[in-house]
DNA sequence: CATTGATGTTAGCACGATTAACATTTTGGG
DNA sequence: CCCAAAATGTTAATCGTGCTAACATCAATG
């Protein structure tokens, strides 16, 4: 009763909209966003199928927000992992990746959703490496760059080095992520090999990295 | 008349089959597999929408085809693109990867038919790093095998580095790719900036591997 | 030259998105 | 407290699309 949590409440239903988002929460993360029909969640939900365009436009705007929601839990994760670990340590950055690559393949359809090429699919904003505001609502790269630019730090570097070590680890990361969820290579499936590849290849990656850019400067 | 390419031709149509799958083939391109109707391919080649049914099961079928004849139009630019260099050199590595960020960044509704998730994805087969016959037939990971392979050989260094290498290199391309068509990072959106942090990073990583395995064996 | 099988076509069903018209409940002002 | 308006919901109908059934054609073969 926080006297903003009632407002939008006690209707008909009680709260239809994010009962519908919930339901195509679990609807989506089952079944996947292609699979996914504005029926289906309206039955799960006990109401008609008109009913939601009563709180939401059309399908993409409830698909949308269910979005936004896996947005949230994703990022949540990404932050409880890295926090378990010294700020600008190897392990950290390693943590991220792991979680990073946990969700994803635990959840493959969340995943797809958020990475997918789909006909909700919305061009992530963040132009360039900014980080707004809220951190939960920031883009999962965002979260690599943090990590990154405090390891770079601990390192003796400064943040310029960033882009041409981030870009190719978080690519490197959410690659594996992205074969994980297409079925690409079978040979991936196992999650300790596929978290041993990300530990190695990361830990190379971080150590050759400072090689190159010692060797040079 | 060469005796095979007779037989199937000349009926109703000519040879509605394959006018599909290319029409299909164009569609997709241009708008992506989740807005491909059978409609869509129908009208194009100009027959009415149950004909498909004649040659294909399904419309899933006729995507699968569609994905085939992408997946041998990708392998070939490939395996053009590495013969440009020295069997076993850096270059024709960057060569590869540079290629398979070209054609999926260019074709990215083909890119998100060979790689998405969606209603039609298959699991790709080739379990672990074989390769199956017809090269132009390969699974696109098999180039880069190839090309490791060669080149670890030419670092006198023997295939059975091949795994710890493979993976994360072609999961950073790949990763590139995937940022590329889902536009989840808009600062990769510059080829010249993709290519050359991948030309950077693939470097960076071979010699970085180098030294790792030399200095431990 | 007619039958047969490969192809095509039209009509129709099922489903899911979306909208229009109608019903009901909550809220707020008199 | 009562009513009108706004907020929600429901039912019915339309449209687009996959897919099937019944019917129409054409080419080839005996």
């Amino acid at each position: 009763m926080t006297n903003q949590e009632v407002s939008k409440k006690n209707y008909h239903h009680g709260d239809l909209r994010t009962a519908l988002i919930h339901a195509a929460f679990e609807l989506i993360e089952e079944k996947g966003v292609d699979a996914f029909s504005l029926k289906a969640a309206s039955d799960l939900v006990g109401v008609s199928v008109a009913a939601p365009y009563r709180h939401f436009g059309d399908k993409e705007s409830l698909v949308h927000e269910v979005l936004e929601l896996t947005k949230v839990t994703f990022s949540r994760q990404l932050i409880a992992a890295s926090a378990e670990h010294p700020v600008g340590s190897e392990e950290a950055i390693i943590a991220l990746g792991r979680a990073y690559l946990r969700f994803i393949s635990e959840r493959q359809h969340l995943g797809a959703l958020m990475f997918g090429v789909h006909e909700f699919q919305q061009p992530h904003e963040l132009p360039n490496y900014e980080c707004e505001g809220d951190p939960e609502n920031a883009y999962p790269f965002t979260h690599f760059r943090e990590a990154l630019i405090a390891w770079l730090s601990a390192q003796q570097l400064g943040p310029e080095y960033l882009i041409d070590l981030a870009i190719p680890l978080w690519t490197m990361v959410h690659g594996m992520a992205m074969v994980k969820i297409s079925g690409a290579i079978n040979a991936l499936s196992s999650p300790e090999l596929i978290e041993g590849q990300l530990k190695q290849a990361t830990q190379r990656f971080l150590r050759g990295f400072i090689e190159d850019v010692q060797g040079v400067s």
